[in-house]
DNA sequence: CATTGACCCTCACGCCTCGTGAGGGCGCAG
DNA sequence: CTGCGCCCTCACGAGGCGTGAGGGTCAATG
């Protein structure tokens, strides 16, 4: 009859011709017939059969699913569709996620070179960890002090750009817990666990060592406790600093 | 000093060790320095570099590039963030595309399903596709006859499956382009030329052969002239008929 | 009829980011 | 010394083709 060449399916149908070889391969598409050269002719029910290949492939399925999906009956189909929907939907909301993260991160980037090297870290100055050291350890004791010293002294080792990336990096996990916070997310939520782990995550690379829940604990009761802390997290939202540190207890506890 | 093993740095960021690996295989992400044993050891710098590798994995950054990324300044780190986020935008209009397509896709194949068959392909029955004939034939001589006829034969060697998916797809073309002629796209736009190629290759895969210009137009003319294809693209949408016939012969001019 | 140029075929490697063993050393507790 | 858990280095695999290499085939032309 009137069979086509890989070629002249190719640009009917917009596809390649390695495609074509590649969906003969896998057994998703084969030619109607062989010739005796070996060359792949398709007819008119491979061609209707490619278009609803191609829809499926342009909706993200992987062609090895493909292939089940096309034989079954209408009704399936639409539940198939409706499923594969939902995880449209799902990518697309991680999207949106990712977008704002974007966002934050360069307006705390931003305001990060807007400020003063000296403001930016005084927070973080040989004084200041002195005074949260004496104050840690006359409320809890020594064990605490070895993961101060630490966290002091990982300042001095860093490089400028580093020190800016990496405060960047913790206003962006703030401001992003903050908003969950305004949006009503319960501290036991998976939401709210996942942004606390990034929190816990960034806590332990500044002190150069994994940060125990106790001792996570005990940073929310720091944070509590000095002035400095609160108003940091205050600036940022109002109730934050309570939220926060709960937060973080909460964790430590489903951890611990 | 305390320096952490693969396993301990796994733990802290969540990446698995695998990984790690990996990252110092291509360059990414060296250990502080490696003991006598062939151990990996990592310090807090490293933790930090990881913190910021992940941040751009997870906005789908390839690693390839992490790595350069990393040792820009400031400001050149915002602007390539900000590339990056149009890239995101576009994938995230892509997603809301997609899921609009299996909303109309869905909705097609419901309607489909509850016209009885006899309903379904009467504009394809053999009676139809006779009178078809005739009518181009008397208007436009012979040419055309053998496309019609084909698509005929084509039609009665399908499955029923087959041929309710087809007509589903059709479907799902036609409103698309209505959606798009209802939003006021211009008939030589991008998006319409797209929508119009779709349902170019889909006549191509019906009538079992490539569909050129010529042919196409003529097609456009069919639609117009007959008043069984005026009623279905009117009842789709008022001035459909037109429009898209315009848009097909638009099409058909700019490929002859 | 022989040549040309456009097609066709079959390997087979490469891309990217690791997952998943296989096979074998190292370190500490009993 | 034995055992257990950690560490190492290969090396294959997956997905969906792109991109040659190396070699037949077809249709039209000289």
């Amino acid at each position: 009859m009137k069979d086509l060449t890989v070629r002249q399916v190719a640009a009917i149908s917009g596809v390649t011709v390695r495609a074509l070889h590649h969906f003969d391969e896998i057994g998703l598409l084969a030619p109607a017939h062989i010739g005796a050269n070996g060359y792949r002719y398709y007819g008119r029910a491979e061609l209707l059969r490619l278009q609803r290949i191609l829809f499926h492939r342009e909706l993200g399925v992987p062609l090895s699913e493909i292939a089940a999906l096309l034989d079954l009956a209408g009704e399936d189909q639409v539940g198939v569709l409706m499923r594969h929907r939902e995880k449209l939907e799902a990518e697309r909301e991680r999207y949106r996620v990712l977008i704002e993260t974007i966002d934050r991160t360069v307006a705390a980037m931003k305001g990060e070179a807007q400020m003063s090297n000296a403001d930016l870290y005084k927070g973080f100055s040989a004084e200041k960890q002195a005074e949260y050291e004496a104050w840690l350890v006359e409320r809890h004791g020594n064990p605490m002090k070895d993961d101060i010293a630490r966290s002091r002294k990982a300042r001095t080792s860093m490089s400028e750009a580093e020190q800016g990336a990496a405060m960047a990096e913790l206003r962006d996990i703030e401001t992003a817990l903050a908003e969950g916070m305004k949006r009503g997310v319960a501290l036991d939520s998976g939401l709210a666990d996942s942004l606390i782990q990034r929190h816990r995550a960034w806590v332990a690379a500044a002190w150069g060592k994994p940060c125990a829940p106790q001792a996570y604990a005990g940073l929310a009761d720091l944070y509590l406790s000095h002035p400095d802390f609160v108003k940091r997290y205050e600036t940022i939202a109002p109730g934050f600093a309570v939220w926060l540190t709960d937060a973080m207890k909460a964790h430590a506890a489903r951890e611990g």
